[in-house]
DNA sequence: CGCCAGTACTGTACCGTCCAGTTCCGATCG
DNA sequence: CGATCGGAACTGGACGGTACAGTACTGGCG
């Protein structure tokens, strides 16, 4: 997306291929995707598809993995808001609008579709997802939490728990809606009210 | 599964089917069950199959509103455990584990993976489930929490509002490893530590 | 006679492979 | 510095084999 123009025929033809295959992908699931319509929509033939990935089900794993990495813009998000933090209420908030806004989209929500669909077939992206995005953002958010009680602005015994319940609490209910109701969203107002009671529960059982 | 031996062969064979095929799409997914295969595990020529559902769609929207009723237990087990409570935190205890043991069954789960996945092609089934069987346990649960806080034993504004939280913090970890890592399972350990740190800062925040 | 199992059949879709011809890239040479 | 060249990468299409949805037909059982 950014100024990869230098990078070379193949991999810029492999980085098409990923792109398309995504599309694919989060579009159809994994056995309603096709080669064929990867090929198509990365305006490549299918024989640089499998010159580039040996089979269909490395295709997605590498899909996936490659789409892996963007949960750290949200833990470093997660850091640079709270450990400012003077005022946990407000600064809480607005790490809750944060979560929300980062993990509702549209796209976001069809990948986590996808990787649950296959969490059989493929446990080892499942895992991976788990460990590396989800577990990953609980570690930040704890660590965070440690030190604002440390700072007397929070009062918890196992920052751990405290980062669970924070999520489950903001999550829980948006998450699933829009997981079971394909295309449906919220409006900004009703995000806002989500976060804050998410918060006001979070300080009254942790603050 | 019980003594539905007199139930006429028609209904009999559509029985089977519907057992069948929940099997097949349980196992293999939407596109990845075979109507041979429903026929075959359900002991039945492919034509009694077409006899009694159209199409493989309708035979998969049949197969998952015959299996939403299953909810109807849960939230009776609801409002029989928390009107008869005394004392909150034990019994909110007992129902956060009753909760844990009903949705965490790997046939639930995977009954989950299924329609999270087709929520695009069916959204109607992903609706009606969001609705029939998500927000009914959630109105029955609030409705409970209301007469608690109506009795002094909870203080809350919004019984809606803390139905979520509730379910949130219980459910929003071991649900998602296990949406994610498929084959994996919970002691029973550690579902009463779950339960009863939800339950202790659900006190804090509503007690 | 009516219902159903078993099976064969049609049409379609798709994975992965193969091949013949073309385009791109980097290096070498005039 | 620009023309040339060899090889790698790519295209486009065709093909074999397989799997599956849905239909049709035949024989058997109550």
């Amino acid at each position: 997306m950014t100024a990869d123009v230098e990078e070379g025929r193949t991999a810029r033809k492999r980085r098409q291929i990923l792109d398309a295959a995504r599309a694919v992908f989060l579009r159809n699931g994994y056995v309603g995707a096709s080669m064929d319509e990867v090929a198509a929509l990365a305006a490549v033939s299918k024989q640089t598809v499998y010159k580039h990935f040996t089979d269909k089900e490395q295709l997605f794993t590498d899909v996936i993995t490659a789409t892996a990495g963007e949960f750290d813009d949200l833990t470093r998000a997660i850091a640079a808001t709270l450990d400012a933090a003077d005022d946990p209420a407000k600064d809480l908030g607005r790490l809750a609008r944060t979560f929300l806004g980062a993990l509702l989209r549209p796209d976001v929500l069809r990948l986590r579709r996808l990787i649950i669909a296959e969490a059989d077939r493929f446990p080892d992206v499942g895992r991976t997802w788990y460990e590396e995005g989800f577990q990953s953002v609980l570690d930040t958010l704890a660590s965070c939490f440690a030190r604002l009680a440390g700072r007397g602005l929070l009062r918890l015994d196992d920052p751990r728990l405290a980062a669970e319940h924070f999520m489950g609490m903001l999550l829980w209910i948006p998450v699933n809606r829009l997981m079971f109701c394909g295309g449906g969203s919220y409006a900004e107002a009703e995000l806002d009210r989500l976060a804050e009671a998410a918060v006001a529960a979070f300080l009254r059982a942790y603050g």
